[in-house]
DNA sequence: ATCGCTGCAAACAATTTGCAGCCGC
DNA sequence: GCGGCTGCAAATTGTTTGCAGCGAT
């Protein structure tokens, strides 16, 4: 999808910030930390300013358009949404590529959560590791 | 255990500052920040200083005194280890209470992961809501 | 006497905010 | 034209580092 559809999709003003933005993160084969991708988007457009990305960043989360995942290094990263509903990731420590995965852990553990008495809201379930390409590259 | 026991058994200089860091984890109920340590510290001991606390949170956590644990909002928390082997938390939103659950979803997803090629080294699952206590509390 | 631990100040990194002007609708 | 969006500078927040002195072995 172009870029200007998602925004307009949102209901969120189209601007040159905003595109770049979303076209950084379309054209990133990994998951990158905000001031990644305000080094990509200041290649292209020399006076944004890391401010925007941060503001950017935060509405475009709001509204679903990007996903935020932590890092095993307790950074936070971001990425665009590919997948409708609610799903994980298995993230590569070395590319830092990510891959979605449908499984989600808490249907396996509602039970017993409710066997002591805990109301469950929200949860994080990330894996870390190495996807197909790097691992085979490190055996050599 | 007492606190000078810990230090020893792990083959750490016992000082005052490690003592209160680590007394004030074990008064504690709900799950701490640095700053959070940090400031329950100089109550008891006016001149440390922060840098002191993470520097001892750093060794500690090296030595598996310590867990370190995501809040919902991706800030860092720490809480003394009670469990041996591997486990993971449920957090309580309001009271910031931890509970260890031995469940592991790595389990339930090898084999998916393994159809994909990818090789998972570390993993993280937290699940935040609101404890047996909290809920109650709420639903008044 | 040595080496690790501490306090202090300063540096650093990541993120947020206030404000004035600009721009998309 | 209005209200949201942006750039800029400055403020915050969280964490780390260099250094000199102290303290335990």
């Amino acid at each position: 999808m172009d870029t200007e559809e998602i925004l307009k999709k949102q209901k969120l003003k189209v601007t040159p910030q905003r595109k770049a933005i979303i076209q950084v993160l379309q054209n990133s084969s990994s998951v990158l930390s905000a001031q990644e991708i305000f080094a990509a988007v200041i290649d292209v457009m020399p006076n944004v300013n890391l401010s925007t990305v941060y503001r950017n960043i935060d509405v475009l989360l709001k509204k679903g358009v990007l996903c935020r995942i932590t890092s095993e290094d307790d950074k936070i990263l971001y990425e665009l949404r590919r997948e409708k509903g609610h799903h994980h990731h298995i993230i590569c420590k070395k590319c830092g590529a990510s891959i979605p995965i449908d499984y989600c852990p808490m249907e396996d553990i509602e039970k017993e959560l409710d066997k002591k008495g805990f109301t469950p809201t929200e949860h994080r379930f990330e894996i870390y590791g190495y996807c197909e390409k790097c691992s085979k590259k490190l055996k050599k």
